[in-house]
RNA sequence: GGCCCCGUGGUCAAGAGGCCUAAGACAUCGCCCGUUCACGGCGGUAACUCGGGUUCGAAUCCCGACGGGGUCACCA
């Protein structure tokens, strides 16, 4: 039978990475399977209606490589997939439930509940709904609904017994039914409660695997007394662990992290955070780390699917972060660098070319980059003790000798380019004799006033120009000889 | 609190009774690459939550404790 997946989020406007990874999963399943991967839109908390809030998941899903053979806007043969355009199709599966005597119509109110609840709670209870509209005779429930009054169809699960199912990820599991409430399963203003329109959809769908959250762990019970009670067939449970930011916590957008946009703009890669994120509660039995999508398709195997909550390691995303960048052919690095040079270099007139090579084994993450340049634009505060370097044997003293004798070479350079530049200044430290590092150290701090930069005293030269690395080099021979 | 799930280094993880004096990766530390930093190379520190069983033998099986998480809505 074809493997049919479906990835179901509520449109909130933000994409969380804990949903992403599910919706990879459920991606990567599919494809693997040669099954069918379908979106489907659940709205049914109009309260919650987000503007362009869909139009955020089709963008990250379809940013990531993960196409839908099925959903709203490309359709398929088990439409509508946005819930809301199918509201009128559930209350009629609940009816039928009515008629079986697997659910019924309850009419206490909210407030009653509420206040039921509350008793319940003062006094150290668990709160379960006592089925007490269940007493009601056909009769008294048939004038109720003819009165008008408001009701909800619930769920009449059994009190004793227990119920059982096999996940794919967590085994076999199994719950006492005394612990199983009578949800609700059609909300007063008619609309089907979200667990409820979750199985008639995944059935009327032809889902075979659910995949989602554990947290839906111990509601799975009351899905398949749902399912039981139609006579339908039951789907492969597949529940996926969460994922943490530290051993209490989930990610939560609280901490600004928690988006697959807020990654996207700080200036990681999609395709880093997809392979993170994949071997984030999953790995492919052997030590391979990178992989494409399509490699993961290959790769992914629903048995290898971890059990244990996975903690999302921010490092460990930098670094695949950082690898991506690094193996990036250089020209689409430097259209992806260029921006964030912009920001702190525009109308320098650098050249952005030779500053990207040098950039590019460096940048990790590119929210960085622009605090690393931006020295290039001005020459920061420093104090003299970065002329202090026991390993290049140079402190204040030695720095203005140094200082000294290449400022004259320096100003003897025709062609300003980086070869000619490093030629001439290592030919005069040969003849001066003094050491390499007692020169170029020196040299670098005077011109850049940092303790490290991309690129050594020759690139940074190059990049700053001859009049600027000579302008900046006077202000620092000055300064030192002021404080030396 | 009831019910459910989980428990290998700081993190992700391999391991499905002897191959474990427990892989690999990130992070961390040290050395090398003598113009910094980064990249790269080499090496180090670091773990089976605890206590009982079962077994000739347990990280692997069972029980308990402890710890963490989830769930108990007319939210999704």
């Amino acid at each position: 039978m074809e493997v049919r997946t479906r990835f179901a989020p509520s449109p909130t406007g933000f994409m969380h990475l804990g949903g992403l990874r599910t919706a990879l999963y459920n991606y990567l399943y599919a494809k693997k399977m040669g099954g069918k991967f379908i979106l489907r839109i659940e709205d049914t908390d109009q309260e919650r209606f987000v503007e362009g809030a869909t139009e955020v998941v089709y963008n990250t899903l379809r940013d990531c490589g993960m196409v839908w053979d099925e959903g709203p806007d490309v359709g398929g043969d088990y439409g509508p997939y946005v819930q809301s355009d199918r509201k009128d199709i559930y209350l009629p599966y609940a009816r039928q439930l009515v008629e079986k005597g697997a659910a019924y119509y309850c009419f206490c109110t909210k407030e009653e509940l509420d206040e039921r609840r509350a008793a319940a709670e003062a006094r150290g209870e668990v709160f379960k709904y006592d089925k007490h509209c269940l007493n009601l005779t056909k009769e008294e429930v048939q004038a109720k609904l003819d009165a008008g009054l408001p009701y909800v169809i619930r769920l009449n699960a059994p009190t004793s017994g227990e119920t059982t199912y096999d996940d794919v990820v967590f085994g076999h599991l199994s719950f006492p039914n005394d612990t199983l409430d009578d949800m609700v399963l059609i909300k007063a203003d008619g609309m089907p409660t979200y667990n409820f329109a979750n199985v008639i959809d995944d059935h009327l769908m032809g889902i075979t695997h659910v995949m989602r959250g554990m947290e839906y762990l111990s509601s799975t019970p009351k899905y398949n007394l749902l399912y039981e009670a139609f006579g339908w067939e039951i789907p492969q449970y597949v529940h996926l662990t969460t994922v943490m930011r530290d051993a209490q916590h989930k990610l939560s957008k609280r901490d600004g992290d928690a988006y697959y946009s807020d990654f996207i703009e700080k200036g990681y890669l999609k395709e880093a955070l997809i392979n993170y994120l994949a071997l984030v509660g999953w790995n492919p039995g052997d030590d391979r780390e990178f992989f494409t999508m399509d490699e993961l398709v290959q790769a992914f195997d629903i048995k290898r699917l971890n059990n244990a909550p996975g903690i999302f390691d921010m490092d460990k995303l930098t670094w695949f972060n950082a690898e991506y960048i690094r193996k990036m052919p250089f020209d689409e690095y430097l259209k992806m660098v260029t921006p964030w040079f912009e920001q702190v270099l525009s109308g320098k007139n650098l050249d952005y070319r030779r500053l990207a090579e040098l950039m590019q084994s460096r940048t990790e993450v590119f929210n960085r980059v622009p605090d690393m340049v931006k020295f290039l634009a001005e020459m920061p505060e420093y104090d003299i003790g970065l002329y202090n370097n026991k390993k290049m044997k140079t402190n204040p003293e030695v720095a203005v000798e140094s200082l000294r004798m290449v400022k004259p070479v320096l100003e003897g350079i025709e062609d300003w380019s980086e070869n000619v530049i490093h030629d001439t200044v290592m030919a005069a430290i040969a003849e001066s004799g003094k050491k390499n590092g007692a020169v170029l150290w020196p040299l670098r701090i005077a011109i850049s006033g940092l303790n490290s930069t991309p690129g050594g005293a020759f690139e940074i030269a190059y990049l700053l120009g001859k009049d600027e690395t000579l302008r900046r080099l006077d202000v620092s021979y000055e300064k030192l000889c002021n404080n030396a």
